[in-house]
DNA sequence: TCTACAAGTTGACGGTGTCAACATTGACTA
DNA sequence: TAGTCAATGTTGACACCGTCAACTTGTAGA
């Protein structure tokens, strides 16, 4: 029994899945057709609307994928000592960066609203997830100089963003000053804490 | 003369730049069509090629239009003088957010690697004279802390796009804690102002 | 065992970018 | 002034894409 080629796949919603994220590494998500999902899974060319009804839905699919695996690793992270967690947000902003720069495909393309559906419910609860680390992030004590904690959590959010963002399209290395010191979040988050957070 | 229809349309490449433009603003990139635009310029639906070579050049094109308009807005704010030179990065910071907010279809679509080149000769001029108001932006002596002023260059940079994109993307209006103080950017640069730079 | 439904396949449709072949025009040159 | 030729625009074709309808195959449950 299922010899070769069953007719029926087994799990072909997760093997469409799996396709899709290794497309996307290898081609970013330009590469992620339809035809090409389901070509490189060995299925008829609109095998895959059957799982998913939309190309939008099968991106959608991938995007929390990777969601989830940025939960994760920052759950791991917070759950070890050396990182206080009076201040998650600078895990997390360490744990964002890393995975950046490793999947710099899977990266981008989460946050293309194009091609991503934010609204999806299980987006929302996975990003729930991230969240909820954030939601206590920075404990006032802990903080310098009195500002709103909830201001200094998107300050830190918005910076790496941005920083990852501009520097994965190349917007820092053009420019001759800023070409040397190539990993700059690190000093720019020690700058903030320097600026905001307590000396331990 | 030049009745009707003149066989020659005298400025066909910059008309399809307004349309793409017009086309950008209306429906996002991906309402950019080359057959749209040459539709809506009244042209046939391969006339743009022999002024864009491809998609990706029209695009471009309209990149560096939209860097262009930032650049004089730039220009524009830093020769009033309530805004003291030695604050420029406060002043790019705001006219990048400012120009964000009015223009988000624009705004979006510049730094999309995948349809702006931005390795573009003309892109990278255009850059240029955008990164020349960065260039002396910090003034030492209007440091309090002594940080690296490239570094406080790349950070002010980094928060401001980061901000404005995740507020884009709709990333702080899901939280409930978050959905007060929505225009948050001012506060955050305030804080930094305060933690780096000498009140005046 | 029969039957209904889930899971794949096939073929078609309109829309897309791009190219080659052709038509028109205007500017330069003789 | 006549002639030519490159720039500019048009037309038609191609492959690829997402999506849908119609069909086939397998399977689970009454």
């Amino acid at each position: 029994m299922a010899a070769k080629k069953p007719f029926h796949h087994g799990d072909l919603k997760r093997a469409l899945l799996d396709a899709t994220l290794k497309l996307i590494d290898a081609e970013t998500v330009s590469g992620v057709t339809i035809r090409a999902v389901a070509k490189a899974t060995g299925v008829s060319h609109a095998a895959p609307t059957k799982h998913y009804s939309d190309r939008r839905q099968l991106i959608t699919a991938a995007a929390n994928a990777v969601f989830g695996e940025i939960v994760e690793l920052t759950h791991q992270r917070l759950a070890t000592s050396e990182h206080p967690a009076r201040e998650r947000l600078i895990s997390m902003a360490h744990v964002l960066y890393e995975y950046a720069l490793e999947h710099p495909n899977r990266y981008e393309f989460i946050w293309r609203r194009d091609l991503v559906d934010h609204d999806n419910p299980d987006i929302m609860t996975t990003m729930n997830k991230l969240y909820y680390g954030y939601d206590m992030p920075v404990d006032e004590s802990a903080m310098d100089t009195g500002f709103d904690s909830d201001t200094l959590a998107v300050l830190i959010w918005s910076l790496v963003h941005g920083y990852v963002d501009l520097r994965m399209k190349g917007m820092f290395e053009e420019r001759q000053d800023l070409k040397t010191g190539q990993d700059r979040l690190p000093a720019m988050i020690e700058l903030l804490r320097e600026a905001f957070f307590r000396t331990p």
